[in-house]
DNA sequence: TATTAATAATTAATATATTAACTAAAGTCA
DNA sequence: TGACTTTAGTTAATATATTAATTATTAATA
């Protein structure tokens, strides 16, 4: 047999790994009120300040139909502002609003613990191990022929 | 620095390996009207004939509420058959149609020679190392505390 | 046995995901 | 320039996810 039974397989592993994990961060977004997808998109425009939509799109990886809601609510919610570029009418700059931005120095600490807690759970080394790994799974291409 | 930035950080990381490699069996599902979740939910049954809702969330890793709903569809679509446990009304016993269980021998080895193309593209020690890793994961306590 | 606690499934409300089709604004090139 | 193509964002329809509250049973126990 090439391949573990479905429980281990690689798909189900990773969704479990992500089932284990991800409560943990859930609960500090839960306490500002906001989703883990908008939390998302808060730590990209911490980092980047401002991104047009389709780039926002890609480095949170939410679609962009997806990404057309959460922005909408979060727009409402007074934590992002939608404008439209002055070089490209096509392009919508995505940045944040003194709300959104303030919230990173409450936000970011909290997250870090988490990262550390998995670090101490699972040794740096493994941790290690399996980012390298994952990258390999990422890298296969997307788009190759089944034979 | 103990951990990477947020990019390479193991939910990301996580999301983006199965960003990856899910299109590559959604594909195959669609070939036969199925969504991804649905697929999960045939592939437990294609192993243990009938479980009960409870068991059928917890080996799909969908959730109660989720569930229900997909269920409700696979039923409507004449895949599944609910029915209620003789010894315990509380339970819910789902099984396979005659037509959700010819499904087995369509799909099974489109997507095994997914898992192979997997396997072939990031090699078999990588494959192997992954799993383990991931099952380290996967095994951090779900409600540990925060220091 | 009547009461209380626990369990299995469900509902409700809201948020997000997926695929396909569509619109508007640039870019390309005969 | 004007038809054609591409790109960025959006809409529509349907499916799934999340959290909290609820119902129906069964189990536990005073």
């Amino acid at each position: 047999m090439a391949i573990a039974e479905f429980q281990n397989s690689l798909p189900m592993m990773l969704f479990r790994a992500l089932d284990h994990i991800m409560p943990k961060f859930r609960i500090i977004f839960k306490e500002f009120g906001i989703t883990e997808q908008q939390a998302r998109i808060m730590r990209i425009l911490w980092q980047y300040k401002t991104v047009s939509f389709t780039k926002l799109s890609s480095l949170t990886l939410i679609s962009p139909p997806s990404l057309i809601g959460v922005v909408d609510r979060m727009v409402k919610n007074g934590l992002l502002l939608r404008t439209v570029s002055d070089i490209d009418r096509r392009i919508i700059i995505i940045s944040l609003t003194k709300k959104g931005a303030a919230l990173e120095t409450q936000i970011l600490p909290k997250v870090e613990s988490v990262y550390c807690e998995i670090e101490e759970s699972m040794g740096a080394t493994d941790l290690e191990e399996i980012l390298i790994l994952l990258e390999k799974v990422s890298s296969i291409s997307k788009h190759k022929e089944i034979k």
